[in-house]
DNA sequence: ATTGTAACTTAACGGTGTTAAGTTTGATTC
DNA sequence: GAATCAAACTTAACACCGTTAAGTTACAAT
């Protein structure tokens, strides 16, 4: 009877192995330069045997991307935790936000900027709601409003005010991600400025 | 003799019949989804031959990349002909940048979101300096630059001013783009959000 | 008329994501 | 213990992709 229930978990480990193997493929390589034929030569079965546990190819993306919210989530959990004032978890989330993206390019890269080219389909298939970046959204928002309700941010519309500090950091990292070649001012005095530049702004 | 500047013409004809077939199936279906071949089929050409005008097929986008900030570049100026002072101008000019990207997604994201696919290739063949969006970058620094000089910005370095000027508009522009499913706030509520929020933390 | 060259095409290489059909494996039933 | 049956996995293929080497055509210059 115990049977089947280690046929699950085998089949469960094979599932984290592909996961496994694709992440640590798509971090080091790109999303677009892992074939599926290269996963599976990785876990040591045929690359049909992955379409046995995933839809598709962004079907893996797609769950990487959740556990990577989910990482950036704890983080921003531990921050707030170690934050005096919701003003001083906010600045420190921007960083913390930004530096994780720096630190997993690839995966900020499939979370965040990839997803464009699914155009139509991915509206389809994903969902936002209920996802780990919805979550980690209405963390960023959670704060926003706290910061509001105390008066350190002035009265606003709490959406539009968290979805600019949202695009300000989405800018940021991605620019810092995807345009190497442009001559920045160094990373920390860039974060820095962006942080100052967008809360000052929010409080006035 | 007219007959060799005769064929050069020609020749410089089918480089821009390429150029106007790709621009036209990127902008409507985006880099990813338009192969070699269909360009091909479109100008009644063979797909080898576009090999003898353009490198490769990045080769086309870069060059579809010059032309659009080419065009954002005269939109700006037209701006600043039109804008009483510099702060006016940053202000129009920001949201003229998202607009602009809203209304070329394909362009943007070829120009400022895709590079980030090319990792190493792009910064050996792809020179940033002397391109438009160098002139461009350069054009957003100058007027920030005149703004505090005029003292209606905080003295700061202009350089991270600049780029976190940029990162938030990119952010937004890339988040506008490329996640229609995220409940954003209505699009010209978010601009203006994010412009008055930059530009007030660049004051104090 | 012959030569030489520029423009263009054919055919192919080695890859891609994905699917239909077939095979193996191994527990369950008779 | 042999037959059955479903799950797990593979083989082979389809229809593409970007790109290149080799070959062909067309045509101006000699």
């Amino acid at each position: 009877m115990g049977l089947r229930e280690r046929r699950e978990r085998e089949k469960e480990n094979l599932r984290q192995e592909i996961l496994d193997a694709a992440r640590e493929m798509f971090v080091a390589e790109g999303f677009q330069n892992v074939s599926m034929r290269k996963i599976a030569d990785k876990i040591e079965y045929s690359p049909t045997t992955i379409y046995l546990y995933f839809k598709d190819k962004n079907d893996i993306l797609m769950q990487i991307c959740e556990e990577t919210f989910a990482l950036l989530y704890r983080r921003m959990q531990e921050i707030e935790k170690q934050s005096q004032s919701s003003l001083d978890c906010l600045s420190k989330g921007i960083r913390a936000y930004v530096e994780f993206g720096l630190e997993h390019p690839h995966h900020y890269e499939v979370t965040f900027i990839a997803p464009i080219w699914d155009d139509l389909d991915k509206s389809e298939e994903y969902k936002f709601e209920g996802s780990m970046g919805e979550r980690t959204f209405g963390y960023l928002r959670s704060i926003i409003a706290e910061a509001v309700a105390e008066g350190s941010l002035k009265k606003g519309d709490i959406d539009a005010m968290s979805q600019t500090v949202w695009a300000a950091m989405h800018g940021l990292t991605s620019l810092l991600i995807g345009h190497g070649d442009f001559p920045f001012v160094s990373k920390d005095k860039l974060i820095d400025c962006l942080t100052e530049t967008v809360l000052d702004g929010l409080k006035t």
